[in-house]
DNA sequence: CGGACAACCTGGCGGC
DNA sequence: TGCCGCCAGGTTGTCC
């Protein structure tokens, strides 16, 4: 589901309605959506708070309260949204916690798989501590990308995929980044050459910008908080295209296994 | 450090 | 139409 640049979409959509609002009942179905604190004291917790930002680190989106940080990951089939209050609940059946704001609507969290959790913490670090550099920020430099390369051996798919590596890629923008620096996702970190260092540092940066210019990927789940669907799938060169001709070169895409995730590829444009 | 694999869950899809 | 197995955008923990 939702990697960098689905997250930052939805980040994008829900800012406006959540800026300044103040937060009432909280009602859940689903208890281990709720990470921390216990729902009980999660509710009372936040009750009356006002949203001052809300903004995204990694996969997380997260909402900077009066007090604390409202936090939420859609690992696979997350959905967060806003919806006028009256709306009919059962129209997505999906809806495992909610937030009243004082408007009339709700912050809705809906997710299929029961994978995504929500967090309501003082500081992010107790979260997660270990989370690398913003592939987005300016300061995700080519030098800062080459010294965290360096000494890792492993393969470099998996590689890209390790948060704490670098923040935000999941397994379809790591196979859209290695198609666009030309390198096969077999490859291991320790056998990239200087050029090839470089030219996947500047495709992860162009994967991700692109998916987040067509507003993310709609593969199967995820959608824009307003329902409508993200169109950077239309615009992959190898995710989700086995057996398809290659954008660049005709030849076959084919899809492997690399490091436990199904993994696109061109035998041509990525040679081992 | 890292690879392999199971868990957590449910829905969609292809095959028979 | 029905049933079955397989696959799925993520992360964490365990075992080797």
């Amino acid at each position: 589901m939702p990697e960098l640049p689905e997250v930052e979409t939805v980040v994008r959509h829900i800012r406006p309605s959540l800026i300044g609002r103040t937060i009432g009942a909280m009602w859940y179905d689903w208890p281990r959506t709720i990470h921390t604190p216990p729902p009980s004291d999660f509710a009372a917790r936040i009750a009356g708070q006002s949203v001052a930002a809300v903004r995204r680190r990694a996969k997380y989106i997260i909402c900077e309260l009066t007090h604390d940080l409202l936090v939420v990951h859609l690992k696979m089939t997350g959905r967060l949204y806003v919806a006028d209050a009256d709306d009919d609940h059962a129209a997505d059946r999906w809806v495992h916690f909610r937030l009243d704001l004082d408007d009339g609507r709700q912050l809705r969290f809906s997710d299929s798989r029961k994978f995504g959790r929500v967090y309501l913490v003082t500081d992010f670090a107790q979260i997660n501590d270990n989370i690398g550099p913003e592939p987005l920020d300016d300061a995700f430099t080519l030098d800062v990308f080459r010294g965290r390369l360096a000494g890792r051996t492993r393969n470099i798919k998996a590689l890209l995929l390790d948060q704490s590596f670098v923040a935000g890629v999941g397994n379809i923008y790591a196979d859209e980044a290695l198609f666009r620096a030309a390198i096969h996702p077999e490859r291991t970190a320790d056998s990239l050459r200087a050029d090839e260092v470089a030219a996947l540092h500047s495709a992860i940066i162009t994967a991700l910008s692109a998916g987040v210019q067509h507003e993310g990927a709609s593969i199967n789940w995820y959608r824009k908080p307003d329902g409508t669907k993200g169109n950077s799938q239309d615009h992959f060169y190898v995710y989700g295209r086995a057996d398809a001709p290659c954008r660049t070169c005709g030849a076959t895409i084919r899809k492997i296994r690399v490091a436990g995730r199904g993994t696109h590829f061109c035998p041509v444009c990525q040679p081992l």
